[in-house]
DNA sequence: CGTTCGTTTGAGAAACCTCAAGGTCTGTGG
DNA sequence: CCACAGACCTTGAGGTTTCTCAAACGAACG
């Protein structure tokens, strides 16, 4: 869909499916530096700059409106609290994506797939999908190791753990969460940066 | 001069001195986010959200304008190119947090430390302050550790060996680049994510 | 019925951390 | 001028976390 060093590239709204967004190092590794559940804006920087400065993928089938950069900055000049509402989806972003550095540089393996199951699941809950005892989820270990700045091997090890600590158990596709508030309690989750009601439209 | 957690905080630009964004942890551990230097937008997310997501704090003394939201806003209504300005530069912004992001999930503490330090050139060179043999630089070994997710221990034993392979010397405030070419070499740094020379404005 | 993809487990190694102790420099008050 | 305090840097020793390599297992699929 998005590929980081090429030009001219479009953004999508995502109706339906997951996708993400990642960086590919020269040595074959990659960071998934997030992803986007129905809803999200997806490439937002790569119309803004020359050259995708990212790639992105999809996870799931998909069903995505393309938005033109020229409709989008047209926009703008006609209706000025749309620029508003945009840069606050921006930010939004950026606030997760901060998120996730906090979650990469200080946090243990344990707390960061914790915290990242929780982001999730708090992200799906606000557009309607799963609930407090947990959500469908199309990542694979290896999408996690990826996300997380850890090795498919380790985060194995990370969910056997959280499982048999009978905090949330990971299998087959599914996110059950055994015990919500403990683990929120383990990695320090706090939804400020995600509970933000909406652009400040004036 | 900006506090995670308040409320209706300006923004700044900042126009002599460094300062850092950071977030801070319930734990007392600190990750900073980014460094800002002349020239740089300063808190624009705690303007665009009801409350601040992080915190700033000056590196050494500074002088910034004050940029009041109010003004942003309406400035929108006149200007539509401002606001795609605008965006284009919270855009950037973001771009650097994913490669911090990147920084931490997937490179060692050496090639952590070497594209750090690149970054920070390129991005003073900019403006005028530094070159390929240096600059100056006030940051302590806390905060290079607070920024790459190390400990102050470990920063001072990267420090050391990149200064014994000849590749950099980081001491009394002063970053000296031994070997510039085989530091970016070591870091697989690339410019693109900064080397965007400014909005697109049609 | 073999192949592929994802998961699981073990063993040993590497990277990084914590604790602890000194060292240097700078500013400050006596 | 000297003693002292505080901030920052440096180094050692030992411990923990996470990684790499290797092997095997199960489910899905042609």
């Amino acid at each position: 869909m998005i590929h980081e060093g090429e030009r001219n590239q479009s953004a999508f709204i995502l109706a339906e499916g997951w996708a993400c967004s990642f960086k590919q190092l020269a040595d074959g590794e990659r960071q998934i530096v997030d992803v986007q559940i129905p809803g999200d804006f997806l490439g937002l920087r790569s119309i803004l700059f020359r050259t995708a400065d990212h790639s992105s993928e999809a996870l799931t089938r998909i069903e995505a409106s393309e938005v033109l950069a020229a409709d989008i900055f047209d926009s703008f000049a006609e209706a000025p609290r749309l620029a508003t509402a945009v840069l606050w989806a921006a930010s939004r972003d950026e606030a997760m994506v901060v998120e996730h550095l906090v979650n990469l540089g200080r946090r243990s393996a344990e707390m960061r797939m914790a915290h990242f199951l929780l982001e999730l699941s708090t992200r799906l809950h606000l557009v309607g999908i799963g609930d407090r005892t947990g959500f469908d989820c199309p990542l694979t270990q290896f999408h996690l190791a990826d996300a997380l700045g850890l090795s498919a091997v380790h985060v194995n090890r990370v969910l056997r753990h959280l499982r048999e600590e009978g905090l949330v158990t990971f299998q087959k596709g599914h996110v059950a969460f055994d015990d919500f508030f403990g683990l929120v309690a383990l990695s320090g989750f706090n939804t400020d940066y995600l509970d933000q009601d909406g652009p400040l439209l004036r």
